[in-house]
DNA sequence: CTGTTAGCGCTTTCAT
DNA sequence: ATGAAAGCGCTAACAG
């Protein structure tokens, strides 16, 4: 009796060796590439021949059920969506997991750690083979409670967990900036907005941006520069982008403006456009992060990039790795270089890529 | 003789039954609600303590075996990261998929449709549900190949195939712009940046977006209106809008400027700074979609947003309601109210809101 | 009312 | 070299 089955007739292996005329077994060894077993070449080609025409598929459920292992990552995250920062992340994950016939499963936890606990069981329930953790504003994670025979890794966030991290180089990010602008030309009239160097550290400041920070204090340090003024902002969104480049201008009149993310850059450029000053010729601006409008600005913002597609492949690549890796992985942050640095109109050509003291 | 089993040692059904002293497939009816079984209260409550003694977690891969029910939705877009569209999609998907204990499945298939075709199969072998189709830059796609028995949606885009589609209610969301100007008192002195409303309809323009001009049109002939100036863009981006309003602002002086989507209104309003022209004093501007940027400008853009994240809820909805639906589904869009609108100057006061003739 | 049984489709020993 | 058979963990139909 043919019983009419619910999900239409999907082909089984038994379909297949009926056809073939060879057991399940055989068929199951081909078509999953099994290499201890040596089917002859000819009923091998009968296997292929019979799948071929009735369109097998496997039914991964099944061999997932069998296998424990099922070709699936978990990706979890405070907010998948939104930021450029995370879908960055996620797009690189999903290229790398496609490319290893993975596909991921996604959860938004809005930085809950209640919806989190959950969204990692019920992955673990549907089997997943491993779980990537992204943040967007966490600074440092408590442990997610995955058990130890789940591999994972955390991206853009350094957890007390055994998992190892991925992170932006932001030290690195920090001196290239230094030295962009250096080596442009600017020494002694650089502004920068989002931190005052002269003051203690901002305690609301996040993991990664505090390494930014320090990377340019140390830059600069190793030139003997110093700035010719500073504002911190306690948010770096746009308004008060704006509102530090209106204050900076009532005092100084920087060459150059190192902004510490983007939207800050974005708020300082209102500004200049309000004072009349024109980008580059009047003053260079530099920043962090190359979020989506940073291109289309006018002029086109040069920035230092978070690479975050780059870190969402290394974070397949992590769970995919055969032995639990010991280090966490910094990433290089590169210059995306665009319209709005040029060299000081004062002092023109570079400067000496050495450090010389005033 | 106990095996160490791979996946550390899961607690099965059997563990709970062997505790409880029950058969499992008692533990089964009580853990999975069965409706139409009736075991004894205190049995019951024994399953339920071994259960929660035990930490048992249903797993989902054998479930899903034994019902062909996954609790899981593929979710497969052309672009699924990058732009705030198919972001805000994804996140009103995920939501409700969250709400109904759901996950979801993710592939990005860059429009080529070999990659989406192949991602389908993928996901329907790992027994999804349903399959989500979301789009940004199709316009009408090709059926597919999902079988019949596997209920699909599609989202942002209209297809050939029988599914239904959720789109935006683009014709109403170009009146809502029309009126929203001319409410504000703009009747004679509406430029429009994206379109030549006297020309033929450009081929290039996708769907909805034919839609939206159609809405414009209508409201504007409703009204007896027309556009003091118009600019057709053969793509919407900053660039062209900065062109095209330095165009328009050789021309004419209009009092408020409608734009076909915010990334021209962006360029516009960086020509309109050049042109040293206030928003909204001198020009207000109205623009559509809503993106990530437009609330960072200064001042706040005004413009008729896209209802992603509504569209998104809506097809996971679609796929979970019962029968097969008839029609499309069209969801509103709404007025985003920022600072960029006010009177025009030379005529105070909202104008009457009944059409007029000139 | 409860326990036993028969698979879902697949992989993997183990006999032949 | 190939086929038969035993489950992976669960649900659903059927005995008891």
């Amino acid at each position: 009796m043919i019983p009419a089955h619910p999900r239409s007739s999907r082909v089984t292996l038994a379909r297949v060796a009926k056809l073939a005329g060879v057991s399940i077994g055989a068929v199951s060894q081909v078509l999953s590439d099994n290499p201890n077993s040596r089917i002859s070449a000819t009923v091998r080609a009968r296997i292929i021949a019979a799948a071929a025409e009735l369109g097998y598929r496997p039914n991964m459920v099944a061999r997932t059920l069998r296998t424990s292992k099922s070709s699936t990552y978990g990706f979890v995250s405070d907010t998948v969506t939104i930021t450029r920062f995370a879908t960055g992340i996620l797009r690189g994950s999903l290229r790398a997991a496609h490319e290893r016939g993975y596909f991921l499963l996604i959860a938004e936890t809005a930085g809950d750690e209640e919806q989190e606990k959950e969204a990692v069981e019920s992955m673990i329930d549907r089997g997943v083979d491993g779980i990537v953790f992204a943040a967007m504003k966490s600074r440092t994670s408590s442990p997610h409670g995955v058990p130890r025979w789940v591999p994972s890794v955390n991206v853009n966030m350094s957890s007390t967990a055994e998992a190892i991290s991925i992170l932006p180089d932001e030290l690195n990010g920090g001196r290239i900036a230094v030295r962009t602008l250096a080596e442009a030309g600017h020494r002694d009239r650089i502004a920068i907005i989002g931190h005052d160097f002269r003051g203690s550290p901002d305690a609301h400041v996040a993991l990664t941006a505090r390494r930014r920070i320090a990377g340019i204090a140390a830059e600069m340090a190793d030139r003997g520069l110093e700035f010719l003024d500073q504002r911190a902002c306690d948010d770096w969104q746009t308004e008060q982008g704006y509102l530090a480049m209106r204050d900076v201008l009532k005092h100084a009149r920087p060459t150059a403006l190192l902004c510490l993310n983007d939207r800050l850059a974005f708020g300082a450029y209102q500004a200049l456009a309000e004072a009349h000053l024109a980008i580059p010729e009047d003053v260079s601006v530099l920043s962090f992060d190359d979020d989506e409008f940073a291109a289309s600005l006018r002029p086109g913002l040069t920035t230092v990039a978070i690479p975050h597609e780059r870190m969402g492949v290394l974070a397949i690549e992590v769970l995919g790795a055969p032995g639990p890796m010991t280090s966490d992985l910094l990433v290089p942050m590169a210059l995306h270089t665009r319209e709005s640095i040029a060299a000081p109109k004062t002092s023109r050509g570079p400067a000496p890529h050495t450090a010389q003291d005033p």
